[in-house]
DNA sequence: TTGCTCCTCACGTCACGTGAGGTGGC
DNA sequence: TTGCTCCTCACGTCACGTGAGGTGGC
């Protein structure tokens, strides 16, 4: 049974010395014998099945630790078979993102190609679950909706556990007439109790369910809000998501009725990713 | 304009800390103002949509040098596009490199749920160009094969140069007559000379192109060798890869013809991916 | 003597997460 | 006084790649 020093070793199996060594050390691939005097590594050709299994478990995406695992504690079928369904789970998930990022990517190359405006501050997040204390009603014109946004203002005092000043939009956002719209102040803590107006209205707390996606976008000033809107729906649409609820206004900057060009307003729109597998529009990726 | 610590700002933006501390060293995100006293920072809410431009790149895939360079830089419209393409076939690469994974996974999975024995140990490698010192020939039986191997395997000297012996099936590994075979040396270094056998058959020196992906497996064993194809062709069907070309048995361990049952033998088989894109034969990735 | 291969540290990668140990205002 | 937030190091992550500095046989 000849031997062969790491180097030979290491072209027969296509893999690094270094990557040798790195095994050695983990503890589980070792070379049959070292030389006491040099240190000089000697494997043996019977080596080569182990190490290929080892490779051939790599490919399957599993870290060093569980083939480490895996090669000692002689796995059960089971554990085995539970550990590859997590891994496959988790490939299609990687899949998933990186099919939602070619897109964004190729938005963005549509973009630049037409010279549009870049919508650069565009940016996904998911908000948790929150509790606000507002009052939902249906404005007729858009001063009305000021007059509201101003009395609901005054109205509550700046308490600790009183958050942002926020406004929904429960109507299509491109209606001026008629809207409703809820507003009120995100609640910091849950300890918050009804606040009656001074003309006989009550705004009331509740819990806002989480929303798993919002396309959010920051405007400096309450006169490029409407521009907001546009670069969000151009966004949305160009990125193939689906509106899925109403938008929220959050005042960021504290929000003062008389000082509405130095607002900084975070608007956020609920979208959702179509329900069927969509042709993804571009060459095709597995040629 | 009203100013937030790390922590509020944190959480209006929905990033940790850490992140923005992070960016600030790196230095293309800095708090508006510190404490020369405590070093608390401070950040006003026009900060948010530089944040978000970055977060936003950072979606796209870009490392944070990239992003950094992007920022200071004013980078022209086409540079970006060159590395948003170019970001986008990194990103192909990736998902195709996935689903090859996902492919190799259920295959496992469908063979632990039929109890079926393990293939471990098949490799995939790519097999860069080498020189082989060789002899090419149609032999009538198996019997015929092992002579003209043993033939060959004493009429060249063991020289410098002069690497594994290997053996390429140019016919159906399934035939066993009128097997057309070559035989003879991987060579370690280019100057190597033809050698003329002793019946007057002359082995000449050859370049054989690159493979892009092996098949490989180890076998130990010269009877086990059956068994080693077996294996293969089993992998190479479950993984929907086809054939693509003539197999290679290279001999590990110093091939002696008397010492048949302690060769080492690496099988390699040439295979592709179909030329069309294939149902990937899962649940809906995308759903 | 020059090359080549081998050896053992040990730092670098990438974008932060996660303590450790300490401070300042309600 | 206890909590909470902030601060600054500094190690850990994952699987090695890449020198640095030194040795031994042709």
């Amino acid at each position: 049974m000849s031997m062969f020093t790491i180097g030979e070793f290491s072209r027969i199996a296509r893999v690094s010395p270094r990557q040798l060594r790195h095994y050695e050390a983990l503890g589980f691939f070792a070379p049959e014998q070292i030389d006491p005097e040099t240190g000089y590594r000697f494997y043996s050709a019977l080596q080569l099945p182990r190490l290929n299994r080892i490779l051939a478990l790599k490919e399957l995406g599993l870290t060093l630790a569980q083939i480490q695992h895996l090669l000692e504690e002689e796995i059960s079928a089971e554990e085995l078979h539970g550990m590859l369904t997590l891994r496959k789970a988790q490939i299609e998930q990687t899949i998933q993102g990186e099919f939602a990022r070619i897109q964004t990517i190729e938005a963005r190359l549509r973009q630049i190609e037409r010279h549009d405006t870049p919508t650069d501050d565009v940016v996904l997040k998911a908000i948790p679950a929150q509790t606000v204390l507002s009052l939902r009603q249906v404005v007729p014109s858009l001063e009305a909706g000021f007059a509201l946004m101003a009395q609901v203002y005054r109205s509550v005092p700046r308490r600790g556990g009183i958050g942002h000043f926020a406004v929904v939009l429960h109507s299509d956002s491109f209606e001026t007439e008629h809207m409703d719209v809820e507003m009120g102040f995100l609640l910091t803590q849950d300890r918050a109790a009804p606040i009656t107006l001074a003309d006989g209205q009550t705004m009331t707390v509740r819990t806002v369910p989480a929303v798993a996606t919002m396309a959010t976008l920051v405007c400096v000033g309450f006169a490029n809000h409407d521009a907001g809107y546009g670069t969000l729906g151009t966004w949305i649409e160009q990125h193939h998501w689906q509106l899925a609820g109403p938008s929220w206004e959050v005042f960021i900057e504290p929000f003062h009725p008389a000082k509405l060009d130095e607002a900084v307003i975070e608007i956020q729109i609920p979208i959702t990713k179509h329900e069927h597998v969509r042709d993804m529009g571009h060459a095709p990726i597995l040629s």
